[in-house]
DNA sequence: ATGAAAGCGCTAACAA
DNA sequence: TTGTTAGCGCTTTCAT
């Protein structure tokens, strides 16, 4: 309990001692690709095992300029997309060699003071899929060159890939979602606060509804919450028997509105009114909803971010890319059957 | 694009030019409590802001000994009571000044290498919140003297301190729950594969009603989540008439079970039968659930685990604690009320 | 209060 | 193929 200070930390030093050759040896036997022989390697393995050592990746980071650390910056981490969306980069991450360091961002000043955390440990990339924008963090990342990848941020921002939704065809399909099942009094639910991908499939839907002269009506909510949506309830409940469709901008939101309409005005769904939401969050499919919605794949935006940092990690120089994601339409139980079949 | 090469990182000696001092002045100008006058820190200060300097927490790890990097090893982390756990503790780090980098562990193996790549950086601490448990870790860490903390896996290991829910506590309160509702044929929903505080609350449940001579009837899911739940009613429907309350060992798999006894079986919840599940997760509050449950705060335990890691780090001579979580019982509509009021 | 010098543990030329 | 020698960017005695 006193000597505590014995617990030496095992450095490459030890390991060559005991293995009887140089530290660079030992070094090459932990190093992919160098060159050192098959004998040497073993015995170098061996006692490293034996004495149980590990490769300092700090000390290495300082040599070789980067760490393998990336930074995955999110906010809503507790939201199901959300928390899926990091899961799976965070797996990704790891498989392919790094370590993912999570920042946790729920206000802007936050985010913006925690990037710039990042940047202490010369993280070899960063994930950005909070809400909050800050063109400040890409300044900077850029500055360093430090690969930024952006998701469902829009690609408005030079200097950053972009991973994200096609929001055109998010209102497209909601439009069509909607018009299949017959509805044609239009509206959709929207968070007051502006985001890229969840204003902008909001907007696109109005868009697209004006053009075919069915002109939506606009509810806003408080954010993109289920209780946001229960709220919105309450100020969409009186004025349905003008509407026969609606599209929210989250599933969330959608499941909220359902759940209101349904308990509190006695609304049938989808008999008086089709709902159509966005994302496709497990709960979307929960005997208690079925909702309809447009499926956005997590997976496959989460494994496409970090790709897309690997690949400029590796070629800095590559011309900035924007992946649009494909969506694709789910007919649940909230909108009515298209007639055919 | 080709002068790529001049993208110095701008180092202490740089500041330390700038600024007309030597680069111990520099660095005693960002360490906290270092002895340095206050002209000597503006100066630094103003010069490593006019060059965008950044401490190298790289550089200062490999002196100091420890990086303030924290590991998180978490599992089902797109689950909901999991990614709120997550997403406290990475905060409340953050908040503390370390870093989280995060694993997700999947499977027992997977946890197994992982974590022991957590070594290669020195992290100051562990917070191992997956399910898969594995006493190498622990004896690793110990051997490297890094604090280790577990949530929710039992304290049964020594050498770690402890976070959990007091099983005994969920299942005594289940019991009563389902008591004050009438209920007396009871049964429980738990996984068939083993976990400390699921199987153990579902355990205590058991019991508990042996106890009191209302000795439970046992089924059991393939997981804990939704689906299983949902797997489960087809096994419990049939023999809906042999019982009046159960209780599920997560809200999932109440929530699951409460969908498909409704929607397949056509069974009223609470009238034909009482349901109980326990964690409190955000869906359990949801209209069509209502689900009546024990609640199990994870902010609360994330935020102790921190807690107590920290504590060690300062101080590892300090004798291992387990901090048991105090659980509260949340009568909603799955549950009849008690008679009084 | 400040500066000089010696590393932390590792990798990367360069020799051998 | 291997060993030697310099550092990477920082902190930290120890003088001054």
């Amino acid at each position: 309990m006193k000597e505590n200070l014995t617990e030496k930390r095992v450095t490459s030093f030890d390991v060559a001692r005991h293995a009887g050759v140089s530290r660079s040896v030992v070094s090459r036997a932990f190093t992919k690709g160098a060159i050192i022989s098959d004998t040497a390697r073993a015995k170098v393995l061996q006692s490293a095992d034996e004495l149980g050592y590990q490769v300092n990746y700090l000390a290495r980071g300082l040599q070789t300029k980067h760490s393998n650390l990336v930074g995955i910056v999110a906010s809503a981490l507790d939201t199901p997309y959300r928390a899926r969306q990091v899961r799976i980069a965070a797996q990704e991450c790891i498989k392919r060699g790094f370590r993912p360091i999570l920042l946790t961002a729920e206000s802007a000043v936050e985010s913006e003071k925690l990037t710039s955390l990042l940047f202490n440990y010369n993280v070899a990339g960063v994930i950005i899929t909070s809400a909050e924008p800050s063109s400040k963090i890409i300044t900077e990342c850029n500055r360093l060159s430090i690969p930024i990848v952006m998701v469902n941020r829009g690609s408005d921002i030079s200097g950053a890939d972009c991973v994200q939704m096609d929001i055109d065809q998010a209102g497209a399909l909601a439009y069509q979602m909607l018009n299949e099942a017959g509805a044609h009094r239009l509206a959709v639910l929207m968070p007051r606060v502006e985001s890229y991908s969840v204003s902008g499939r909001a907007r696109a839907f109005v868009d697209i509804c004006k053009k075919h002269k069915t002109p939506a009506l606009v509810f806003t909510s408080s954010d993109q919450s289920y209780t946001a949506g229960l709220d919105a309830a309450q100020e969409i409940g009186p004025s349905i028997d003008t509407l026969d469709g609606i599209f929210c901008a989250t599933d969330l939101l959608a499941l909220g509105l359902l759940d209101g309409l349904r308990h509190n005005w006695n609304i049938k769904v989808p008999e008086n009114l089709s709902v159509v939401g966005c994302d496709d969050i497990e709960q979307a499919s929960w005997c208690s909803y079925q909702l309809s919605t447009i499926h956005q794949d997590a997976d496959e935006q989460a494994i496409a971010a970090v790709n897309i940092m690997l690949k400029r990690i590796e070629d800095p120089t590559m011309a900035t890319q924007t992946y649009i994601q494909n969506l694709t339409p789910l007919h649940r139980g909230t909108t009515k059957r298209p007639i055919r079949k």
